[in-house]
RNA sequence: GGGGGCAUAGCUCAGUUGGUUAGAGCGCACGCUUCACAUGCGUGAGGUCACAGGUUCGAGUCCUGUUGUCCCCACCA
């Protein structure tokens, strides 16, 4: 048999181990008839994404749980993939030909495209590799690309049938721009943020009078594309201009004064500036009274030939320029400090600009309606549920949604137009001859499609839609999605209404929420902050089972948490100690012929850690059944670290060291036993050193990967023997605290006198009890008398103990020590008995809680009654 | 304005359908070279479960309100 390294080295088998795995195929989900399938999708990161903690807590939990069903049993596919990222990936690229000294446009369309592919095969599977490095096993021969031929098919089907039912149109409205990325984006790429501006009052005289109208705007380039003001209906003080004509300063043009209920009189002047081509509620507004819609800005954020003698500027040099030149004119009224909500792109921080501009859009109100209804009928479950409101808040105040971005990266939309006819076509296959007037003069729409278009069909496109794949009949729908709560609106729901919408069926039945991962202060970890930690310089210093389990312990689902360093070691000091309770175990089986478990003649101690680890396998895998994975891990760590380790392996060493070999090879059966059993546990949360001592294990056969996960057994509950047991542990416990208690030296042995009718659970436990309590000798008496006049007392539910320590002893402090502990049972006498006293109580609780009160009540008398005669006897 | 989270030990957080004497890790105190482990072992101190009401035999847990704090969405030009 080879032998375990002494110290737990995590580097020295991590990466072996994963090749191991990956080389037999553990990963490599089939489609199995006789199984029952388990399917968990990849939220596929972007091909430009480095790995950061959210990632790893996001893969952690999904492990966790494929490990765990693969191991129960399941066909398990976890399928990987990859994210084109169409804004971020393109974003980077024109970066790198802004450092080349070249543009997007220069290249051409087909050149960047050949340079973003090369980048691509160059880059993107960085984060793939980095993924492995925290052990996750997903099915690595199906890693799919939101751009590969597959997913690019269902893309085009997708596209197709919604613009069949015409779901999706093309139409003028207002969308966010962001004039660096030169993009529209979808109401959810933007991120509003509260901004020091400022508030300009300008007058616009009123034509043939004297008079003036004042108006306050944050954004003072924006009256270049004015086109009225409006004023309340209401409103007394500008009733008399309503309907007059304003001179729109800075221009030609002449603008009316419009009534309309959107205006509300008691902000700013009570008089709006109405700009229907760079503002949501103006367009409104000019909509209302048929307004002419005059856009000002260029795509890249200056203003066009509409801004006159401004055009060329950029939007902030024109908005100084403009309010000097109103100076100038006298036009000018004053400026205040303004914090207002402006709007940010997603990718790049840039202000988004509002303008009216031609783009696709989904129509969401009918496919809305379904995905609501899915979660309502519980068809799709949120964990924990408060995330199903959130979901529908969303749903239910949703917009349509812009698909179309001015990119190249990406799916181009599958919309040609005639050039004769000008026919508008979309097909699934492309376009070469019109099919309304034969010609073959036909143009591709320039756009591609929003990056979400293709991850919201993601949990069917990977399984081969929009065939019917022996894949895609075996594994959809899908049984859990794991994901951060600020993901719903992007994917979540896209996910849902797409599902629902192609396959009629939800893309997955569970949907598993966590939060965000902080910081130890508790800020979000960001770039910008510069405060993100590296999980791979994590894994490199704690190997990555300890950052696996410090991102799962003590969280509760959905709930952010912070990281800190600390934590990982705690994890990391809890699997050392698995590793050499793991030595432990197996140098004393070196040359031992373990006794199998079924052939053990169970002592108490035994009967105890089998119940223990019973109940903990009954917990655990309740715990995981409902995602509470923070609860599972838990449980684990307490059984193997509190009763494993620092009872039962303690509690063996009488046996091991003693000269009984057939007690022996017992003892050493049940260690094995609760060793692998504790292992199989363990895996799914720590799958590496799991697997590394797995392998070290006489009775274990293969990869620990494919073992099957600890069942539950009733036969093996022994709850009675094990609450006996208990008894012993409350003794040992009970004698140490006593020791300290008097400072004495815990290698000095004592001589213990019990007063018990256990002798026999006493009895054979007597070796453990010597040897963990520090004593020389137990002497059953019948009275404390016998242990002399210098002693110290406790009173325990198996015994009344009784220690001489002669000099030790310090009369008055035993009696303070034993006149506190009367006090406290006296305490509980009270509260029992008043709520035994309660005939409420007696005739509505569970019968079994109102006997449990009754015993404890009778306990505590009993309690009493001995500590109130070793006062006496004092 | 709408929605949601959080408030429990010095710190970070658990607490599963309401039910033993409210837990863990870290930190702290005291002691320990006990032959797997000092990344350890033993013993302990430390909590009016934010506040006020209510429901209940019983509330950290459910309801209402208050305060503080954080997040998401909408948004007044």
């Amino acid at each position: 048999m080879k032998e375990m390294q002494t110290k737990y080295d995590p580097r020295s088998f991590e990466d072996k181990i994963y090749e191991k795995w990956q080389k037999n195929g553990c990963f490599e989900a089939k489609i199995d008839p006789d199984k029952v399938p388990f399917t968990v999708m990849m939220p596929p990161p972007n091909i430009t994404g480095q790995l950061h903690m959210g990632h790893a807590m996001d893969e952690t939990m999904q492990d966790i749980v494929v490990r765990f069903k693969r191991m129960q049993g399941y066909s398990v596919l976890w399928q990987p993939g990859v994210d084109h990222a169409s804004l971020a990936t393109e974003h980077k690229i024109v970066e790198k030909l802004r450092e080349e000294g070249t543009t997007k446009e220069e290249l051409g369309r087909e050149e960047f495209l050949r340079r973003a592919w090369a980048w691509k095969e160059q880059y993107g599977g960085r984060i793939v590799e980095q993924l492995k490095k925290l052990g996750s096993s997903c099915d690595w021969s199906r890693l799919a690309f939101t751009m590969d031929e597959q997913c690019s098919r269902a893309v085009r089907e997708a596209f197709f049938r919604l613009y069949d039912k015409g779901l999706i149109y093309r139409g003028s409205r207002i969308i966010n721009w962001c004039p660096d990325c030169k993009t529209a984006l979808s109401d959810e790429e933007v991120a509003y943020s509260e901004d020091a501006g400022h508030f300009w009052y300008f007058a616009y005289p009123v034509e043939g009078s004297d008079e003036k109208i004042v108006i306050a705007t944050t954004r003072p380039e924006t009256m270049l594309g004015d086109t009225a003001v409006a004023v309340n209906p209401k409103d007394a003080r500008y009733a008399a201009l309503v309907g007059k004509t304003l001179l729109l300063p800075l221009t030609d043009r002449k603008i009316p004064v419009v009534a309309d209920d959107y205006v509300d009189p008691d902000f700013g002047t009570g008089a709006v500036k109405i700009t229907p081509a760079h503002d949501p509620n103006d367009f409104g507004v000019g909509q209302r009274h048929g307004l002419a819609s005059i856009r000002i800005l260029n795509d890249d954020g200056t203003i066009n030939a509409e801004g006159g003698k401004f055009e060329g500027l950029d939007r902030y040099e024109a908005r100084k320029r403009i309010v000097e030149e109103m100076k100038a004119l006298g036009l000018f009224v004053k400026a205040e400090s303004h914090t207002h909500n402006v709007g940010h792109c997603h990718r790049c921080g840039s202000t988004i600009e509002p303008l009216v501009s031609k783009q696709w859009f989904v129509r969401m109100a009918p496919l809305a309606k379904p995905a609501i209804d899915a979660v309502v009928k519980n068809k799709t479950k949120f964990t924990p549920d408060r995330f199903a409101k959130i979901y529908f808040n969303w749903l239910e105040n949703i917009r349509d949604w812009c698909i179309s971005r001015q990119l190249w990266w990406g799916h181009r939309i599958p919309v040609w137009y005639c050039d004769d006819c000008g026919a508008e076509l979309c097909s699934r296959e492309d376009v070469t001859v019109c099919p309304k007037c034969g010609s073959t003069h036909l143009t591709q729409d320039e756009d591609c499609l929003d990056t979400w278009f293709s991850s919201a069909l993601w949990p069917f496109s990977t399984l081969g839609w929009p065939e019917e794949t022996p894949e895609f009949k075996y594994f959809y729908p899908t049984d859990v999605l794991v994901t951060g709560y600020d993901i719903i609106p992007f994917w979540v729901m896209r996910m849902m209404f797409s599902g629902l919408r192609y396959t009629g069926k939800v893309p997955f039945r569970d949907v598993l929420i966590h939060g965000l991962v902080r910081d130890e202060q508790g800020r979000k970890m960001s770039k910008s902050l510069g405060n993100g930690i590296d999980p791979l310089e994590i894994i490199e210093k704690y190997g990555a089972d300890s950052l696996r389990l410090s991102l799962v312990t003590g969280v509760a689902p959905g709930n952010d948490t912070r990281f800190t360093e600390g934590k990982v070691e705690a994890s990391r000091n809890f699997i050392n100690k698995i590793w050499n309770a793991s030595r432990f175990v197996l140098l004393n089986a070196e040359g031992t012929d373990v006794c199998p478990l079924s052939q053990v003649k169970l002592q108490p101690a035994d009967r105890w850690i089998i119940s223990r680890l019973m109940a903990t396998v009954k917990e655990v895998t309740l715990a995981l059944k409902k995602y509470d994975l923070g609860i599972a891990a838990d449980k684990i760590v307490d059984f193997a670290w509190n009763d494993f380790c620092d009872w039962y392996i303690e509690l063996s060493k009488p046996a091991l060291y003693g000269d009984d070999p057939v007690r022996k090879r017992q003892t050493l059966g049940v260690l094995m036993f609760v060793l692998e059993n504790t292992l199989k546990l363990l895996h799914p949360f720590a799958p590496f050193v799991t697997e590394e001592i797995y392998s070290y294990l006489p009775t274990a056969e293969g990869s620990i990967m494919t073992a099957e996960f600890p069942r539950y057994n009733p036969k093996m509950a022994y709850r009675d023997e094990a609450k006996a047991f208990e008894g012993v542990i409350e003794l040992i416990k009970a004698v140490r605290a006593i020791k300290v208690s008097v400072n004495c030296p815990p290698a000095k042995k004592v001589h213990l006198f019990l007063v018990t009718d256990q002798k026999r659970l006493v009895t054979v436990n007597k070796g453990s009890i010597l040897r963990l309590a520090g004593a020389s000798e137990v002497e059953f008496v019948d009275s404390g008398l016998a242990a002399g006049d210098k002693t110290v007392s406790k009173v325990v539910g198996i015994a009344q103990i009784f220690i001489p320590l002669g000099e030790l002893v310090d009369l008055a402090a035993e009696r303070a020590r034993l006149e506190k502990e009367l006090e406290r049972v006296e305490g509980e006498i009270e509260r029992a008995g008043s709520k035994l006293a309660n005939q409420n109580f007696i005739a509505k609780a569970p019968k079994k809680l109102v006997d449990d009160e009754r015993a404890k009540l009778e306990k505590f008398i009993d309690m009493k009654k001995k500590i109130t005669a070793q006062l006496k006897a004092l």
